[in-house]
DNA sequence: TTTCTTATGTGCGGTGGCAGACAGACATCG
DNA sequence: CGATGTCTGTCTGCCACCGCACATAAGAAA
């Protein structure tokens, strides 16, 4: 779809920081079952409460958790990118999943059989440390997210967002309405529209219908909260220790 | 300290769910490293970004994990109390833990060493699972915590609050002050003294300083949102699976 | 008892975000 | 090319909550 994406005409697994943390043992027994899928804008990989079937390793695309009220209101509780995996309670153990998974950037990735994973988890070797560790982030993650809800300014946030969708994207254009991020932060798109304008006159950002340019991700972390570089932080502490592991 | 406690003047590990999961066999491993210890209002079992020696098994105590900012505003991402363990971080993998853990109501625990419950974890086997299924509810709590700081009323997120440590405890009277809760939503004293106001001229509640005593559990049930229900139902799910599993 | 500390009640102005309504501007497709 | 649906800018009130200040009352200590 974007043309950012023709650049990687063969996309790999490896792509995937999880999957590329994986020993060469580990990573050749899963990967002819590693199933490159597209994933558009707006696919819902799962629903609050449904089974899982498989669990999905991004390469390109960014998938939103979100968590959805009895009223219908939403907010994302997490992000996932190519740091990756969703399906996480495939081996923790719940049966169901609380929260929906929602695409927000389209592009790729792979997935693999529920089945699969779990007999690979429950070697209890290293993929299993992996997986947990990736897990323990997630919790970061989702902890900042939620202080960050309580404490910060509209403003604040969508800094927070655009940086961290950035950090998992290639290029400096995200397609994304303003009524989608709204709906990520759970404020209403009024909202999003002013603080976007502020943004822009400082000439930060510059968009159009459905398209958000970052201009000066310097300014952006200028403007933005505490809450992006611990949660990025937490990101590179992961990649990092599990780089030592990697032999090639 | 209160004397609801002086009833229980033998506490038994059992008495925290999750130890009284495990096997026979498990739980003789371990219950000879379990040491019973007092935990009293207000402290620290560990600090954000701290190193982890030992796990704890709240019996009658109720520990809050805190998120705090750089700022020092502060608020709370889930409650430990019997139900659970603290120091999840040290099976996760995770070397810190991005929270603080704080007594919020004071009572009994037991508690092991870091080394022993990592071996027993890594037996892979039922008490890891146990762990793991403990985990992901324990992130379903922080999930519903999260979304209920962004769209609920204080008044609301007191009930919720009130009736989650209602369940944790025995009798109907809490020790503690309307500050200390305000700092457990991240909210105003005020708040918490105008809400609590209102239900007490409900007849729902009757405090006095540093004690609030609950009349009605059912009246508080019909003014708290969904998300009691949702974290509440959970853990029971958590325990009817464990229950399944032991023999005595 | 008196005194002192700590917990709670309450009032006031300020403000960030909400709800709703609308106008304008862009993109796409017939 | 013009028509339509979608996205964005902006305005009006409005309300919950914040920050601050201070009064009052309950326990604890002396």
């Amino acid at each position: 779809m974007p043309s950012q994406h023709d650049l990687n005409s063969s996309p790999t697994p490896r792509q995937n920081f999880l999957l590329a943390a994986l020993l060469d043992a580990e990573f050749d027994r899963i990967a002819p079952h590693l199933e490159p899928i597209q994933m558009k804008l707006g696919t819902v990989l799962y629903e609050s409460g449904g089974t899982l079937q498989h669990v999905y390793f991004p390469t390109s695309s960014i998938v939103s958790l979100h968590y959805v009220l009895e009223d219908g209101g939403a907010c994302e509780i997490a992000g996932v990118g190519n740091e990756g995996v969703l399906g996480i309670s495939l081996f923790m153990g719940g049966d169901t999943t609380p929260s929906r998974a929602v695409v927000h950037t389209g592009g790729y990735g792979y997935r693999l059989k529920a089945q699969l994973l779990i007999e690979e988890f429950n070697r209890a070797g290293n993929v299993m440390r992996l997986l947990l560790r990736y897990t323990q982030a997630l919790i970061t993650q989702m902890s900042q997210t939620s202080v960050c809800n309580r404490y910060h300014s509209v403003d604040q946030q969508l800094c927070r967002w655009l940086l961290l969708t950035l950090d998992r994207m290639r290029g400096n254009e995200l397609t994304i309405t303003q009524e989608l991020i709204a709906n990520m932060l759970g404020v209403r798109r009024e909202g999003i529209s002013e603080a976007a304008g502020k943004l822009q006159s400082s000439g930060l950002i510059s968009y159009r219908r459905g398209h958000i340019a970052v201009l000066s991700r310097a300014g952006l972390e200028k403007n933005v909260c505490e809450c992006y570089a611990v949660v990025k932080k937490e990101f590179v502490r992961l990649l990092s220790d599990t780089r030592e592991r990697q032999s090639n």
